[in-house]
DNA sequence: GACTGAACAATAATCAATTATTGTTTATTT
DNA sequence: AAATAAACAATAATTGATTATTGTTCAGTC
């Protein structure tokens, strides 16, 4: 994969021509996954012309990017206005690792699953996949530490790396030797672990 | 994948037999990857009739795992020594991360990851991948825990399921907002987050 | 008893020809 | 200016026929 594209980067989803793009293309690898989902079908389903397609996304590469990044968003935000109502750093993580397990369990990923297991896995394993993810943590981090949970002469991007590592782990693998399966069950690990350490 | 195989469990790696045929799968695998593997090349390069690889693994995806398990297995066993010069649990971990990441750089990961990343990435996300991993740690805490480097009122299980889970993310993702590319870094990094978590 | 090599049926992989898709361009329409 | 539909060359994917591989069995050898 190459750079990443920079017309893509300031992609407008409130574009209506955008949104109905990536709306089709969205269902279109729900249901056939990547490979089998063809400009000509996303043209069709979108009621539009293939050529505008390319006209607002390069190539097929980068309106699966525009896809996937949308939903991306779209959970995020979600995220972001469901950790609104949990009060500490430990819950609001607790939190999104449940958010996040439901959204491989049910949503576009589910789906790619079935049709293209080995396509998300390389997913999963592409560090750009969590650059978002990064980005969503500092604010919620400060705030914890102005509250005094966690202590503030450490950094930032240390805390940050070190969270979004538990989210990622903890979503990828509800077992590495001890079950962390229910909501309680992860929050009692996090906070013995985000609290102490292990010293 | 279908249950564990029995019989494999109890593979005896010394049995000249068997190494014969791991070496030439080895070789094999190497070379062609796992599917352009055949069973009949296995056969040519270990000097021995195919009926006797049927003879001591079941199938082809038996001598796969058995491949792996002993790749996995040497590199526990090397670990093991090398871990044996660390003085403490943070150290200790350091150096695993540094072996694993050279393991996927220039081992059997490496030329697989060339001819099929995407079993590589399949294997990764495999929970089973991390289970002789998980059962190497045991002693490594006990002895940390009797040094007072680590509390001893935290769940043996629970460490050991961390210590798994960083060091599983810091093999995979050398980055994830903070780069953690040195052995000194990750010392760095690993002492802070263990000693005293977040608290 | 363990290994070998050959044979066989079922299944998977490969191959070459064919078809579909991609990316691009153009002319037309809105 | 943006969208459309059509055409085209290059490339990728599909297809059906062919070949290779897998797993199994058997007879022979050491």
């Amino acid at each position: 994969m190459p750079e990443p594209d920079l017309q893509f980067k300031s992609l407008d989803y409130s574009d209506p021509m955008v949104a109905r793009i990536l709306d089709a293309a969205e269902q279109c690898i729900h249901r056939f996954g990547i490979r089998r989902t063809s400009m000509g079908e996303v043209a069709r389903v979108g009621k539009l012309s293939r050529g505008s397609i390319y006209r607002h996304f390069g190539d097929k590469r980068s309106l699966i990017e525009g896809v996937f990044r949308r939903r991306q968003q779209v959970f995020l935000d979600s995220a972001e206005a469901s950790l609104e109502k949990e009060s500490s750093l430990v819950d609001k993580l607790t939190r999104s690792v449940v958010l996040g397990r439901r959204d491989m369990r049910e949503g576009l990923f589910a789906s790619l699953a079935e049709t293209e297991p080995e396509t998300v896995a390389m997913m999963f394993l592409d560090p750009r996949f969590y650059q978002r993810s990064v980005s969503f943590w500092p604010p919620h981090i400060r705030l914890a530490q102005a509250q005094g949970e966690i202590r503030a002469d450490l950094d930032e991007a240390t805390i940050v790396d070190f969270i979004v590592r538990l989210a990622v782990s903890l979503v990828m693998f509800p077992h590495m030797g001890v079950a962390l399966k229910t909501p309680r069950e992860i929050q009692a690990y996090l906070q013995q672990i985000i609290s102490r350490g292990l010293g």
